[in-house]
DNA sequence: AAATAAACTAACATAAATTTACAAATTATT
DNA sequence: AATAATTTGTAAATTTATGTTAGTTTATTT
């Protein structure tokens, strides 16, 4: 196994966050949702905790822009409507953040890229924002919600019909109005990998969106956490050899590893983890 | 990689940020552009704080435009176009909701219509939010955000370049895509109205679109608040004769009354009195 | 134009929130 | 069980937000 391709993420630079979130600081930003502002005293209170220990959550969750924080309390962050979110749950939040990030140091400024579907996605969104003169093309109406907060880049929506479990706009006329670009960079959220290396979708009609992605980009980009190693996705998207690189969080299962191994796929993992 | 990580840890904040603003903040902006003025010493009131903390408050506001500082109080800035989306409020929104509701019982179950950009619109999209099966197209993100938490309603987004603003969709990509398709009912919100009943906007982008719209569409609504009758938006769009009905809150002055009947327009008053 | 009241600025005081540092408790690892 | 790593709590030092006061400016009235 040739390992030395890849590459793990932050192994030099130790910091102190890079860790999942407990479950407290997941009620604590889904408190902040549904309530659009909470204070430190109050949360504290609420979950029997000292103030300091709230501080450190929310310090966290705001360097991930899970929040806004403020002198007292802690609010929503910019570019997100409560609207959006406030009845959505994200599983593996801190994992995710710690792969947005990681696949953010792959992209340089002023390149054109395209972001993907899904929650994933968000978080890249998310950790893309300090870049500049970005020129983005998605589907996502969230990640457009989030991105265009920095005016410096310029955004663009394909048109389609609006999913609304998701907010993603999908269908014939995405995946047309998508033929008229060539990008830099295609990040890619995924359902699920198989062991034959298969990257597999859930529904349909965005693998017909992912497919023409694939063929307007230069390079490709998976982002998955480990969750992904163990779905269940039922349609074919594309095999993970015709990608560039997968950032994930954790070491995948050794099948999945091989098929890695066996193409040029550069694998990235964010945080540190033991690789036995 | 790490020439690339410097390009892109090497960039520090950039001025494309805009800061956060304490929940009191974006309360007294809220405040501001509801009622398009408020004194210092009413907002202490309505606060709980003294009149030097909304004065600093304020300070800080006008510095960031998010409002004009006046002796004794504040107000609007001077070009309202340019507020950002996440801290944005709508002005009259009493008065939208209802011009909202009255332009929603015009609109039949089942039909197909656009929704234009604005606060107006959103309001309006609020104001459907209980019809059956609606097909809606829009341009407007935020009014798509709205409308699809309904799932009986089918929402299309244009595709196009997101409008940090507003996020709205914009250019000629809009226009192309709206060409396909033929709605029952056009809304628009618009810019203002001149004396010769010219209808006006303010960015000569959305001009293009409306125009679109104008030939797309079998009937044609305009809602507009009172202060768009003295509005100074530049753009012309169309002349009020062709629309099919305006919907507003108070009675227009006279020379735009005049030109109203001297067509077959029909003239909707919300409140006190809906003139059916 | 002078008088007057209201609003503003600037400086300081203070209470609350935050940071920092470290100890105790908990959890994971060997 | 012993040890390391992490989380949490506590307390002192620091910063921030706000209120208060006195002096100055601004707007208004006569």
């Amino acid at each position: 196994m040739d390992r030395l391709k890849n590459i793990i993420e932050g192994s030099m630079v130790s910091q102190t966050q890079r860790r999942a979130f407990n479950p407290r600081q997941t009620a604590i930003v889904q408190l902040v949702r549904e309530q659009g502002y909470a204070s430190i005293e109050r949360m504290a209170e609420h979950f029997g905790v000292s103030a300091q220990t709230i501080r450190r959550d929310v310090i966290e969750l705001d360097k991930d822009r899970m929040l806004q924080r403020h002198h007292g309390g802690a609010g929503l962050p910019a570019g997100l409507d409560r609207l959006d979110y406030s009845n959505r749950q994200i599983c593996n939040a801190a994992e995710k953040n710690l792969i947005g990030k990681a696949l953010a140091k792959h992209i340089p400024n002023g390149v054109s890229l395209f972001v993907d579907i899904g929650t994933t996605m968000e978080a890249v969104a998310r950790a893309l924002i300090n870049h500049k003169r970005l020129r983005v093309i998605t589907n996502h109406m969230a990640a457009a919600s989030i991105l265009c907060e920095n005016t410096d880049f310029e955004i663009i929506l394909t048109g389609g019909i609006v999913r609304n479990r998701d907010r993603a706009l999908t269908g014939e006329a995405t995946s047309e109005y998508l033929k008229r670009f060539r990008v830099d960079f295609a990040i890619f959220g995924i359902g699920s990998i198989d062991s034959a290396g298969q990257l597999l979708d859930y529904d349909y009609r965005d693998v017909h969106v992912s497919q023409t992605v694939m063929k307007i980009s230069r390079t490709k980009y998976v982002a998955a956490d480990h969750a992904k190693f163990h779905g269940n996705a039922m349609i074919q998207t594309a095999h993970i050899s015709e990608i560039d690189a997968l950032f994930t969080d954790r070491t995948p299962p050794d099948d999945i590893t091989d098929q890695i191994n066996a193409s040029d796929v550069k694998l990235h993992i964010a945080p540190p983890n033991d690789t036995g």
